[in-house]
DNA sequence: AAGACTTGATTCCAATTCGAACTAGTTGTA
DNA sequence: TACAACTAGTTCGAATTGGAATCAAGTCTT
């Protein structure tokens, strides 16, 4: 019987995968017409509640990034004139990333097509009882599964 | 108000992403040491239920992935030899993926492990009524999704 | 204060993925 | 039948990602 999940099981499993890989899609694909990917929109609005920067090490560790791959991602952004580096005061090793100017606008303008699609796609077709029960449900899962890898 | 969610909301969306990702790196995780990615595991899974072997266009479609990156797993397990490929009888240009016997073998002993942390990090920690809801709600937003792909 | 760890970030390399271009076999049509 | 359009699969090139190695700067111990 461990070997086996009946159909609801089966459902509610696949419909988790399968409504992230989805709802990312479509994120994505949203994204594309502001010239971003998901990352980098997650990135920058990240640091849009963060005027005076992030180190990179925090900003790899919000979003459960290798710090390689943050380097890579700031290095385009930056290219892209969206972000820039600039020095820490206090020590010498360190980097903060911070938005400029243009990035602070397009940042901005992705944002609410971002939150309509959300809402369009997943929200809206809820009940309020369902979010919170989804809510409620789901945070006890991903407690359970970062506590596991620690 | 369109431009916001509030607390619930952006709990729910979080705890979807956050849920479905922290699940497929376990799964990653718990794989690997059968010395498998999640896509490998289920391109073999997907074959377990096709003795006679399935075209390569039809996996693809299945599976979600593109041509080309089929080509590319198939052919890694072609090399590890959990999967071979066959002509089609009837279309000269088609390909067959089917499962070597040892293919076999290694997905059935997967199986139980991957079934067994499904449970563990995510069915056992919801209540019944929790995992239909989840499994309703979710199928109604997969449905969507989908619809607005085509 | 010197040498040994530790830490922040980048660079380099291997793996994976997609789309575009390509090859070969099929189908349709005049 | 011959030519055009299409389909199946692979190959190639670009982008992304993580891990190992590397470099520079801090910190700690003695």
């Amino acid at each position: 019987m461990t070997d086996e999940l009946d159909e609801d099981e089966l459902g509610a499993y696949f419909g988790l995968i399968a409504a992230g890989d989805l709802l990312q899609r479509a994120v994505a694909a949203q994204l594309a017409e502001h010239g971003m990917t998901p990352l980098q929109f997650t990135i920058l609005a990240t640091l849009l509640n963060s005027s005076a920067g992030l180190r990179m090490s925090e900003l790899a560790d919000v979003l459960v990034l290798s710090r390689s791959g943050l380097t890579y991602q700031v290095t385009q952004l930056e290219k892209a004139g969206l972000v820039r580096r600039a020095a820490t005061s206090d020590d010498e090793r360190g980097v903060l990333a911070m938005l400029t100017p243009m990035g602070r606008d397009r940042a901005l303008e992705a944002f609410p097509g971002h939150v309509g699609l959300v809402r369009a796609k997943f929200l809206d077709l809820l009940q309020p009882s369902e979010i919170d029960t989804i809510r409620e449900a789901l945070d006890r899962v991903v407690t359970a599964l970062r506590r596991s890898k620690a």
